[in-house]
DNA sequence: TTATATTTTGCTGATTTATGCAGTTTTTAT
DNA sequence: ATAAAAACTGCATAAATCAGCAAAATATAA
């Protein structure tokens, strides 16, 4: 097999696969890993694939790699667009905390007239940001781990409330020391709210549905 | 599996649940912990995630808190250092809100073991970085303004607390321009706060006082 | 064609990298 | 305060890489 033959074929595996590892050519082409090993070196050279150590990536895959961080948010934003556009002026929105649920009052437009209540302290202070939006805060004792308030008192408060439309967020659970989560507490806030409203819109990114 | 495939994925991860586990990583690709452990360094040393004890968060949704606008910063910082000293392991405290508050708040050692009721989001959210200290919201609308919850359920749960001690920050009312309705709300709340506390103090500048 | 020059390939041994393991220290939770 | 979990350290091992060299293949010129 030529040389030239043999680097399009190279390509050609990493491209369909994403990757290569040097042994696995090695045998399937049958020569030495040291020629694999220049092939992938000369390739690299000529900006073809990325090398990398035990073999090589294609360079969609590495693209793929350092978009990915924005990818996230960016999958977050559309779905708090979505969300947005179901609140109408006037309405009462009970939400309660998370990434999804920030990215969602920063997606409010600036002329929603409605009245927020919520227990979580960050999206509060987002939707302190609207001018026309009124906020009330449930309140009680303040959980750590997802910032936002649990307890008795606090469910009491929400079964209370008629509210018209309730978001949930699905990542509620965000710490900055430690990561250990007693989660029980902030569920029976989240079944608290979806009781209390008439609608209930749950907010995921598809790819967290396993 | 390639390492920089590797890092990929649990930097895919780590920016679609906004936090990982470095044991449920360590399971789901089946390296050891101390892989994951480098591999999370590694990703942190490129600024690609933040480390953390335990596992790792998403660079994308971490608050950084600008305090370079505040008036006369250092003079509070220094008020905020003595005030700090008056309080006590296992005290409960009321605080309002304002920026003087915010500096005490930052000025709390982190071996503090107390309880802080507050209605300011602010305060809130910093107290929620330090370990050792309980948080507790007292709920109702929240004012723009002042950025803290005022109304008559709100004074009515503040007039059940006995608390040991009480902060009162005087930054929240422009006495020049007289008492708008929104402050007169506030003035409310700090005087039930006042009537509940054993003992009260008063955060000021100097220049505050006319 | 033959002789010579050039490129390519494979091999050997030294070097580097990646990973896991054991023991110790630090951090966190109870 | 204490126990458990996580992190760090140093080390061991196996795999991958590198450097140089010699054989093989290929190209080139007389």
């Amino acid at each position: 097999m030529l040389k030239k033959e043999r680097q399009a074929f190279i390509l050609h595996s990493v491209n369909l696969h994403n990757k290569v590892l040097s042994t696995d050519l090695s045998t399937s082409i049958n020569v030495s890993e040291d020629t694999i090993r220049r092939d992938l070196h000369e390739l690299s050279e000529a900006n073809k694939l990325i090398k990398v150590h035990g073999g090589a990536l294609s360079k969609s895959f590495h693209s793929s790699f350092n978009n990915s961080s924005v990818y996230a948010i960016e999958s977050k934003k559309s779905i708090a667009q979505k969300a947005a556009s179901l609140i109408q002026d006037g309405m009462f929105v009970l939400t309660s905390g998370g990434t999804t649920i920030i990215e969602l009052a920063r997606a409010l437009p600036e002329s929603l007239h409605a009245t927020f209540i919520t227990g979580s302290i960050p999206a509060a202070l987002e939707y302190l940001h609207h001018p026309n939006i009124e906020v009330i805060i449930i309140g009680d004792k303040l959980s750590k781990s997802s910032q936002i308030t649990v307890g008795a008192q606090a469910i009491e408060k929400i079964k209370q409330i008629r509210a018209d439309i309730c978001f949930v967020g699905t990542n509620a659970i965000e710490v900055e020391h430690g990561l250990t989560d007693n989660d029980w507490e902030v569920v029976q806030v989240k079944k608290a709210m979806i009781e209390s409203s008439k609608k209930v819109v749950s907010l995921a990114i598809s790819e967290k549905i396993n």
